[in-house]
DNA sequence: CCAATATTTAATGTTACTTCA
DNA sequence: GCTGAAGTAACATTAAATATT
């Protein structure tokens, strides 16, 4: 119970009320809730009170009925549809953030799928010309005559990535290696050797074999990490 | 302009909690 | 420590006033 000892405020008491006539008859049987707006005066106190505190001394209640021509009880009423209305927006701008949040993330978490994707794409096609070489044992020579056999010497790469003149001098320069990317985009990508080889070890076993795509913890699954992976959590797929 | 509908807001009722004698 | 009264916050709800369609 609101008690404060308070009967209802008697309603000749609200003097400074905003001039609608009272109620001659009480048009529901229950209470005669003679609602009535509170003057702007009133309320450019009271919010102006709410924003120093958002709950009410007693005797800050009483002086401010008092100055108000309000009775304590319409004070502290008014205070706690106050707190009530605040808590509310409060509870609307929550929910904002977290949804602007959210958004966010899940745009992040799109785009490196996509991204994720590609990489995959990618290692693919390195896995499939890996396994190329045994079809090519006669063939693999330029008109020439040089071999482009990349594990013609001492690799067991077998790697047949060939260095293109479209390269960049300084790409060259610093070892990077160029392969023809046939994907959809139609681009040449330079990838330095390092980045290269550890690409071709992704898709490599401890024994130098070559891990089943399928086995690759489900990265290609297109949709969340999977949850088998060697990892517990799947959020250590961001880590 | 009027009526129907939606929104706002003062007030009530209930429950739970704290404080104090 | 237990008990009951008083005060009050939180919450749901009501109903009148007001705004919107």
């Amino acid at each position: 119970m609101e008690g404060e000892g308070f009967s209802p405020p008697p309603l000749s008491a609200n003097k400074p009320f905003t001039g609608t006539k009272p109620l001659a008859t009480p048009r529901k049987k229950k209470k005669k809730n003679n609602n009535r707006r509170f003057t702007d005066e009133q309320l450019r106190s009271l919010e102006s009170m709410f924003k120093l505190e958002t709950k009410l001394e007693p005797r800050k209640k009483l002086q401010l009925a008092r100055e108000l021509g309000l009775q304590p009880r319409q004070v502290a009423i008014w205070f706690q549809n106050r707190r009530a209305r605040w808590k509310s927006k409060q509870i609307e701008q929550e929910y904002r953030v977290l949804k602007a949040n959210y958004d966010k993330l899940n745009s992040q978490f799109e785009s490196l799928k996509k991204e994720k994707q590609t990489l995959l794409v990618q290692l693919q096609k390195l896995n499939d010309r890996l396994k190329q070489p045994h079809d090519r044992g006669q063939g693999s020579k330029d008109s020439e005559g040089n071999s482009t056999d990349a594990g013609s010497d001492n690799e067991d790469t077998n790697c047949e990535f060939k260095v293109k003149p479209s390269c960049s001098s300084e790409a060259l320069e610093y070892g990077a290696v160029m392969y023809s990317d046939d994907d959809e985009r139609g681009s040449t990508r330079c990838l330095a050797q390092e980045e290269e080889l550890e690409l071709l070890n992704l898709g490599r076993q401890v024994d130098g074999s070559l891990v089943p795509p399928e086995k690759w913890c489900n990265l290609d699954s297109g949709g969340l990490p999977d949850h088998s992976c060697g990892t517990s959590n799947w959020w250590d797929f961001w880590t």
